[in-house]
DNA sequence: CCTGTGACATAAG
DNA sequence: CCTTATGCCACAG
């Protein structure tokens, strides 16, 4: 496979796809993964069209801190942390719990 | 080409 | 980790 045919956008869903459920990841880590430590903001920003998709998890990317900023870019107002809940994540006042221990690392767990 | 923008990250106070 | 400021870079118009 070449990975440069592959768009950035594209390159971010499969990254997110890779996320096992109960995990949760930063976008500066995808983007470091992808070689683009300092595009984390444009991570974020392809995530708008990986919500649309099935399959690429928009909900277990969060910041750095495992803060849930982008719950309001879904439909409901708590759906993001409705989601992460479900799988088994403890989401307080849009803060993950014990975020240290469902980091998922895409260089340890991919490379 | 230039300007605006953004679900971030990092630094400084 | 709070707030404020700056950098960053890809994309839209």
């Amino acid at each position: 496979m070449n990975p440069d045919n592959k768009n950035f956008f594209q390159k971010v869903y499969e990254v997110a796809r890779q996320i096992p459920e109960g995990r949760v990841t930063s976008y500066g880590a995808i983007a470091k993964y992808l070689g683009m430590a300092r595009s984390a903001r444009m991570v974020g920003w392809a995530m708008n069209g990986a919500g649309r998709l099935e399959g690429v998890p928009a909900h277990r990317v969060v910041n750095k801190i495992g803060l849930l900023t982008g719950k309001h870019h879904f439909d409901g107002t708590n759906l993001m942390q409705q989601l992460l809940e479900n799988e088994g994540v403890k989401v307080v006042d849009n803060q993950i719990i014990d975020f240290d221990k469902h980091f998922w690392d895409p260089f340890k767990e991919l490379r």
